[in-house]
DNA sequence: CCGATTTATATAGCATGCAATGTATTCCAG
DNA sequence: CTGGAATACATTGCATGCTATATAAATCGG
């Protein structure tokens, strides 16, 4: 079998996450924002408080890089860290009313590159495609486990 | 609708991307390569000379990020560049001895992570998955360059 | 209650990717 | 043949992601 570009999963889910990335960031850009924000937009959203490693798990990325990126939005005035009151080895993080006031452009455009991507696929061929990428998901991370 | 991790095209891609490279890079490292080289290995498979511009298409990424792949690529003694001799700007790269010796693990490994990826899946479903992605990686490349 | 372990965060160092820009050649129109 | 446009590469600066490691606080067994 002969593998090349068009018929190796990693590299196609490579290319395909890169333009992804690509799309986002040029809505979102104007706004001051970036792809790696949106999981925090949407953990925070409705006023909510994480600590960094909650957030960590529900963006699927390591610590370090969660607090860069957390790091990066405080600095752009997106986030405020306060003490956690239970647990003074934790901070926890919310969104600042500047980023509240952002998410409903960032949800846009989600919705807008999500559909953009997926156009010429049916509903079913959608759903289909949202599975099996959670398969691959768990194959892959079932596997790092061990 | 509800969007959250799960039925986000794009945050399964760059999900399913990061859990590749990893474990690419987790079989790759003991021999000093990593899943970046590896469009550069293929290419540049049976002594073939290719440019960096060549080298940037066929991995799809940009010129400056091939320039310094090849960089760290030359660095750990893996290709070799030569002057064109038909155009003074442009560099012929190829691969060293050692690399080339390590063509067959390279390989090797993208077989394993790629079979252990799609495990589950029936051949029908996992040339339906590569094909959605080809098609998504079309959808939004053409929305490029708009 | 105490020491060992676990947990939450911080930090360093590096790879991979991008956009923007500079420089040297090459190519093409006139 | 020449001047402007296009092309190939180099460089800068930054974001995103990882691993490895350090530090402080919490937790747990005895």
């Amino acid at each position: 079998m002969r593998i090349g570009r068009d018929n190796s999963a990693g590299y196609m889910a490579n290319w395909t996450a890169r333009l992804f990335a690509r799309a986002i960031d040029r809505r979102l850009k104007p706004l001051g924002l970036s792809s790696a924000h949106m999981p925090v937009m949407f953990a925070l959203r409705d006023g909510a408080e994480m600590s960094q490693k909650a957030l960590a798990q529900a963006a699927a990325i390591e610590q370090p890089t969660m607090a860069a990126t957390l790091s990066r939005m405080e600095r752009a005035g997106l986030v405020q860290r306060r003490p956690d009151p239970d647990d003074r080895r934790a901070m926890l993080f919310s969104l600042t009313r500047p980023a509240r006031e952002k998410a409903g452009a960032v949800w846009a455009a989600a919705l807008e590159v999500n559909d953009l991507a997926l156009s010429g696929l049916a509903p079913a061929e959608r759903d289909a495609f949202l599975a099996m990428l959670g398969r691959v998901v768990a194959n892959l991370g079932a596997a790092e486990t061990d």
